[in-house]
RNA sequence: GGGCCCGUAGCUCAGUUGGAUAGAGCAACAGAUUUCUAAUCUGUUGGCCGGAGGUUCAAGUCCUCUCGGGCCCGCCA
């Protein structure tokens, strides 16, 4: 609907002589509705530039569009400083309505990131100890956010990357030792219960490679808490495999090559400082052994030459003073930095009523993502994890959300939907589905109630691009929220079955769309959306 | 000491990329069902958007300072 606007808008700007490139046309929806449908600012901000009275050039702007109108407005005015509110045709909504029967499924689609190749990557915890809350966070933000790119025509792939070389393995395998040979484990070494777990099944299943057993073990085990939350990547990239082939020292040697490393120490740097970074790093250290740095460019390395246009990487906080050596490596090897985007998501703080529970794998007694999934179940977790943008600590109360699941907001729109769709179940013989729509008398659909649910169904296409552009699949959950309200509100006041078989047919029509909206979004944030509750 | 993120109702969070009168859920209180699902709806109470300056037609949003909280600053990963 936006984009119908900005045309119309162009058109007349281009005639009016006040089109500027470099001026944001953007087009909103006021909070406000008696301030239009839709509103701009641009006047204001053309007039600014040409030093002209905002008002009169408001003016001008709506009297070229009243010349070359289209069909698309009801109204267009002129507001105060000079906001230009435009209010749409009732009959443009309903045939958007229409218009979403039509496409079902793929409504709300768009083409905001048509054919570009992404690699999402992103959780790519150690395989060390059982995944926290935190990657549940992340874990949901990505996947939300491939289906996201997806539906604007992208073509994602999702990766973990797997961290299955290093000291902090040789700990672990350290730890399960100890365990088997009932040993005290190690001071710095894996204290968790999965351990002793792990050491038992050892025991007994005698594997011939302790190392690729525990691996295994713990990577599967991964995997199948991710899948519980209905996260399934499309590759997980062994670390291993590029110490294996040579690629962490064809890194090393091309940055070499390009003279940005030096020695000091007996160890291989990097020069990040002359790329922006606060300080050198180590490359390859004194032992002769690759950092997990140098793994890191080879890994970004081995990404770019795969292709992509753009790699979209989620890391937990305590990474973020990483994003500077990373980017100035890639930069140092001539890549262009901007097509790495590197999203920094904020821990979840877990609550059991007033008390903190802390998270540390080194720990015996911590909450794991696995138990939080199996106490509030799938859907409500990722209901949760979806609500708020990843910039903020989360405070999140595992009694709150297990006392109050029925009251949790998860099923207030999935209550929505069952409530249409048995609705629905009562009129087969006049289901939307066998209704001609050239014929429904929309205009039957008059108060507000109606008007503003169809209103809002409308946005969605809109809210799916915005969302998608901004990389914040949060605000399909915002959104979604809000369709289920104006739906309850709506069913509160309209009857939709009733003597008046022409009202019934256009509220049945009107419900589905609500429906496959709702269902659409709630596809798109991997959650369920029943048909009975 | 330096860096990143955050601070909005009693609690948990939105806030359309700088727009018009700051929103929702929970909690509290008062109501609504002879009617398609009451897991619902309506109303009331609740705010110096941490604080102070600044930028401009316009600031919760941008800049500076400041207070408070989280995370990080390894030849660990």
């Amino acid at each position: 609907m936006k984009e119908r606007i900005r045309l119309e808008l162009e058109n007349a700007l281009k005639k009016s002589a006040l089109f500027f490139a470099e001026i944001p046309l953007a087009i909103e929806v006021p909070q406000n509705p008696k301030h239009g449908d839709y509103s701009t600012n641009y006047a204001l901000l053309a007039a600014k530039q040409q030093k002209k009275n905002p008002h009169d050039v408001a003016l001008i702007i709506v009297d070229a569009l009243n010349k070359h109108s289209s069909n698309l407005f009801s109204k267009i005015e002129v507001v105060k400083p000079g906001f230009i509110n435009f209010f749409i045709d009732d009959r443009m909504f309903f045939s958007e309505i229409a218009l979403i029967l039509y496409q079902k499924d793929g409504y709300g689609e768009g083409d905001a990131f048509l054919n570009q190749k992404i690699l999402l990557e992103f959780v790519s915890a150690n395989p060390t100890g059982p995944l926290h809350i935190g990657h549940g966070r992340w874990a949901v933000l990505g996947d939300n956010l491939a289906r996201l790119l997806l539906s604007q025509g992208g073509k994602v792939e999702t990766e973990f990357y797997v961290n299955n070389v290093g000291k902090q393995i040789e700990m672990l395998m350290a730890s399960v030792g100890a365990a088997i040979e009932g040993q005290p484990i190690p001071e710095n070494g894996y204290h968790g219960n999965y351990i002793k777990e792990l050491a038992e099944k050892a025991k007994e299943e005698k594997p011939a490679s302790l190392l690729d057993f525990v691996l295994a073990e713990m990577i599967g085990s991964q995997k199948q808490i991710l899948s519980l939350l209905g996260v399934d990547f499309n590759r997980w990239f062994s670390e291993k495999d590029l110490h294996d082939s040579g690629a962490v020292k064809d890194a090393v040697a091309q940055l070499e090559k390009k003279e940005a490393t030096f020695k000091e120490g007996g160890a291989v740097w990097f020069k990040s400082e002359d790329y922006g970074d606060d300080k050198n790093r180590v490359l390859i250290r004194e032992d002769g052994v690759p950092t997990y740095f140098a793994a890191d460019i080879a890994y970004h390395l081995d990404k770019l030459n795969r292709g992509y246009d753009s790699l979209i990487n989620i890391w937990g906080t305590d990474h973020h003073g990483y994003v500077a050596r990373l980017k100035a490596a890639l930069q140092a090897l001539g890549f262009d930095q901007n097509k790495l985007k590197i999203i920094i998501g904020q821990l979840v703080s877990l609550y059991r009523g007033e008390e903190q529970v802390r998270m540390s794998k080194r720990t015996g007694d911590m909450i794991t993502l696995l138990e939080v999934v199996e106490e509030i179940g799938c859907d409500a977790t990722r209901f949760f994890m979806s609500m708020t943008n990843e910039h903020t600590h989360l405070d999140f109360d595992l009694e709150l959300a297990k006392q109050k699941s029925d009251e949790n907001p998860v099923f207030y729109v999935q209550y929505a939907h069952a409530r249409i769709c048995s609705i629905l179940r009562q009129e087969d013989l006049r289901r939307p589905a066998s209704l001609d729509y050239a014929a429904i008398q929309f205009s039957l659909l008059s108060n507000d109630a109606e008007k503003n649910l169809i209103k809002k169904l409308c946005a969605f296409p809109d809210v799916l691009k915005e969302a998608a552009l901004a990389y914040e699949p949060h605000r399909l959950t915002v959104y979604v929220r809000e369709v289920a309200t104006l739906f309850h509100n709506f069913y509160h006041q309209c009857r939709v079955i009733s003597d008046d078989l022409e009202t019934t047919k256009a509220r049945l029509v009107l419900i589905e769309a609500a429906r496959i909206v709702i269902k659409n979004v709630l596809k798109l944030l991997n959650i369920s959306a029943p048909e009975r509750m």
